[in-house]
RNA sequence: GCCCAGGUGGUGGAAUGGUAUACACGAAGGACUUAAAAUCCUUUGAGCUUUUGUUCAUGCGGGUUCGACUCCCGCCCUGGGCACCA
């Protein structure tokens, strides 16, 4: 007998599919001659790739999988399905390796992405290769730059000199999301402050809408969790404080006005515009000047690590007054306040708030408790009695404050200095300002350079190239030049799901972000699968850019503003032990290494089999030779029925029948639901229900064992489904309904209990009644001891199940 | 500190109110073999018991229920995210 070798199987099947474009999807035009039967379209997506030199990582490889047996169950159930790959190839690595080696980054990501390709192709994965994008191609990010231009027009692009946190490594701004624990997100170097003009996009615009519209998706309740967090709005006044012998006033930001009787001292940011201001009236001036000077030299991280003990001094001879009850508060300078939240100054009650009790304790301030245990305000004059929450909207008034929301989300920093990405597409003149390149010269090309490293000052490499930066305006014509920051790896992967839908590789320079038809089509896409690391990155700014997009009509309205209408995430694979998976530790699993000795498929079942798709999990060397096992014992089933005049029975029997219907069931739901390892499991149970009882199964019956088998291991499936003789492609079978009679068996397993404990079972016909189970369960011979001369208090019955005797 | 997800055999895990430990890995024993690998068969939560059985066990402590891994309350621990955010 031939043995199973996937290796060659694979091979030839991939060849098949990809020659054949099998998987590629209809767009709306190309069907309307031949396919009247108007397939439901399926929109599948998961997140594209950094093609990075390293290759695939074996953690790519579980979404894609997991995706790819969502698409091609859809495609088996007759859907339109687009499940398309493409590229985010700008980024800091593919820079660093030219810088390194003197090679063009182009040529390099070249080289990547064919890697990628071929990788993934050994994997079977069933993408529309005909649709693939490259975010540095510039046919795609001439629509990058148009986007920004459109954000420019509307005023949501703005270009401002800013503290950023600088990478002293990378010499690169970087946006708050790159940076982690005060330290660079890539390189993990200290991150300083640095004074720079910085393009921003005014996110936070949207960030109700970002918030609110989240109810209209389907996205995983942690993931919807995560962004509000992120967001961080928060409701609550806007108090103005008077001071004393003075026309300037402090304005406060408190989501507890409730509280404003028991306020007792007032706190100020160190870089709190004011203190300029009034700097003439405080007495210690100096000292308040030099502590000033020491917060802003702490990093981040050090105010982090200072959280317990707090630092600041009090303005001397300058009081504010309290506007509910007109007591003379002392004001700090401290720096647990922040300048960019909020007003950058904060009203302090030490008794219902843990920081300002902290630095009430260290500096001697009063503590006035204005709140009971029942919620009711105390020592709040006439509001002596009310409920806090209606005090927060009354206290409001007594002093004429105002509502007010903040956010934790800042505007979202777009300027990079480095080669490797997109240009902004901005012209400046000293006469007109700030211009945006004509969209008919579109796209703005990154022009070649000799040098690809970042200068000293900060600058990008393209302010070298005089020739690129000096242009004329495009207004007056005077001379003017080119901005030569670029832009973030994020803005290449704001808009890739809409590039996908006219991506074509032959007519590519025809490209049009504003097709209506297909965006009506397709859009928006149906389900969006990725890593949780991108939750607050990628997916929030994709979904502002989507709104931003459909707000000024490049998007039909009916389609509605969000993008993605339901997202998942996948758990992140570990190495052995537990741990991550890193080059220094040596411990990276190389999946074209499993590939060469386990075969594709076998990666492909192992990874879905390994645990629940979204949970974290550790690779385990040994659970590859389970799956490949498992893959084995089909082969050699399945070659059992190529003698040729092994016939179908007509009347196979029952309980082959029962259990597969029962798989077919289990899988097809497991699927949908992303339990991909209990739809495995109930393969096997289906593979070995077969190996008991050989003489019952017929060819039919295995058939549809690899129909159902086709999404996780479509090489072997496809390999057999020849081998058996059938006709067509395995893939492009129809997907097996059930027979929900066939599911129910005749006889079940009964359970009877005494107390909620088993203590007997017995087989009985489907459907008995109460009575007739009570008969039986009494006559038992195991009840009979536990019932006797007891009296029965109470039975309860679960149809089909159990019967439950309280005594 | 706040938000989220978890805690089940030697291991990955299954079971969402009704037989806890499916499925797989590993381990032990056996068959085949000159031998090994592969394959196949048997056993595999712990204890008591010759068997039949029976008791205990899903992080800990309570509760609801005829019945709880599952629901509720209070803790402990692990992972992820956020963090002087007023």
């Amino acid at each position: 007998m031939a043995k199973y070798n996937p290796q060659k199987i694979e091979k030839k099947w991939q060849k098949k599919w990809y020659d054949g474009s099998l998987f590629k999807a209809q767009n709306p035009s190309a069907r309307s001659g031949q396919d009247s039967s108007k397939k439901e379209k399926f929109y599948i997506l998961d997140e594209f790739p950094y093609p990075s030199g390293d290759g695939l990582h074996i953690g790519h490889c579980r979404p894609y999988i997991g995706l790819d047996i969502i698409a091609r169950k859809r495609r088996m159930q007759g859907q339109n399905v687009l499940f398309p790959m493409g590229w985010d190839a700008f980024g800091l690595p593919t820079e660093n390796y030219a810088i390194k080696k003197g090679v063009h980054p182009s040529i390099v990501t070249k080289k990547n992405t064919d890697n990628f390709r071929k990788q993934m192709k050994n994997l079977g994965l069933s993408f529309d290769w005909s649709r693939e994008v490259n975010t540095t191609d510039p046919k795609y990010y001439k629509w990058t730059q148009w986007i920004f231009i459109k954000l420019f027009e509307n005023g949501l692009a703005y270009k401002d000199k800013l503290a950023i946190n600088w990478c002293p490594s990378c010499k690169i701004g970087l946006a708050n999301e790159e940076v982690v624990a005060g330290n660079c997100e890539r390189c993990g170097t200290k991150v300083e402050k640095r004074e720079k003009e910085q393009w921003l996009i005014k996110i936070t615009k949207y960030a109700d809408r970002l918030i609110n519209d989240l109810a209209t998706v389907d996205y995983q309740q942690r993931i919807k969790d995560q962004q509000i967090n992120w967001i961080g709005r928060s409701e609550g006044s806007e108090i103005d404080f008077s001071i004393v012998n003075s026309n300037e006033k402090i304005k406060v930001f408190t989501t507890r006005p409730d509280t404003l009787f028991g306020c007792t001292f007032l706190v100020l940011a160190p870089d709190h515009e004011i203190l300029k201001k009034i700097k003439n009236k405080i007495k210690n001036w100096q000292e308040v000047e030099k502590y000033i000077n020491q917060a802003k030299n702490k990093s981040d991280l050090e105010r982090q690590e200072n959280q317990k003990d707090k630092t600041g001094i009090e303005l001397e001879s300058i009081k504010a007054i309290n506007p509910a009850n007109k007591e003379r508060l002392p004001i700090f300078v401290a720096d647990y306040v922040m300048v960019n939240y909020g007003t950058g100054a904060i009203m302090a009650v030490p008794a219902h708030d843990q920081r300002d009790l902290e630095f009430a304790k260290k500096y001697n301030q009063k503590i006035i408790e204005v709140i009971d245990n029942k919620k009711m305000l105390l020592n709040s004059g006439e509001f002596n009695g009310m409920e806090s929450e209606k005090g927060k909207i009354a206290i409001t008034e007594l002093v004429g404050g105002k509502k007010s929301v903040n956010y934790k989300l800042r505007d979202w920093v777009f300027s990079r200095q480095h080669y490797w990405g997109e240009p902004i597409p901005m012209i400046n003149c000293t006469a007109c300002g700030w211009q945006t390149v004509p969209e008919k010269e579109l796209p703005v090309e990154l022009p070649k350079v000799q040098k690809y490293q970042p200068t000293d000052t900060g600058e990008s490499p393209l302010s070298a190239i005089e020739k690129w930066v000096n242009v004329k305006c495009p207004t007056c014509k005077g001379p003017a030049k080119r901005e030569t920051d670029t832009m973030p790896n994020w803005a290449g992967s704001n808009w890739y799901y809409l590039a996908y839908l006219a991506a074509d590789k032959q007519g590519n320079s025809k490209f049009e972000i504003r097709n209506s038809k297909l965006l009506s089509y397709w859009m928006p896409v149906d389900w969006y699968n990725g890593g949780m690391e991108h939750t607050t990155l990628h997916l929030l700014y994709s979904r502002f850019i989507f709104k931003f997009l459909w707000d000024i009509g490049a998007i039909p309205k009916k389609i509605g503003n969000e993008p993605y209408k339901k997202r998942t995430s996948h758990g992140i694979i570990l190495a052995e032990g537990g741990v991550k998976m890193s080059k220094s530790k040596g411990n990276v699993i190389n999946p074209d290494d499993v590939v060469k000795n386990y075969g594709g498929d076998a990666l492909r079942v192992y990874e879905m089999f390994m645990g629940p798709f979204e949970q974290m999990i550790p690779w385990d060397s040994k659970g590859i030779v389970g799956a490949r096992r498992f893959l084995e014992k089909i082969y050699n089933l399945a070659l059992k029925f190529q003698i040729p005049n092994s016939k179908s029975q007509i009347n196979p029997k029952l309980e082959i029948q029962n259990l597969l219907n029962k798989t077919i069931k289990k899988v097809g739901d497991d699927i949908e639901l992303m339990k991909f390892n209990t739809a495995i499991s109930s393969l096997m149970i289906l593979v070995n229900g077969f190996y008991e009882k050989p003489q019952d199964i017929t060819k039919e019956n295995v058939k549809n064992l690899l129909i159902l088998l086709s999404p996780f291991a479509p090489h072997l499936a496809e390999e057999l489904w020849e081998k058996l003789g059938s006709k067509g492609l395995c893939s492009q079978q129809k997907w097996l309904k059930y027979n929900e009679r066939l599911i129910n068996q005749e006889k079940v397993v009964f359970m009877i209990q005494v107390n909620g404990k088993v203590r007997d079972k017995i087989e009985v016909n489907a459907g008995l009644d109460q009575s007739q189970i009570e008969g039986i369960a009494q006559k038992g011979l195991r009840i009979t001891p536990w019932i006797n001369g007891k009296q029965i208090k109470k039975i309860i019955f679960v149809p089909n199940k159990l019967i439950n005797i309280v005594i």
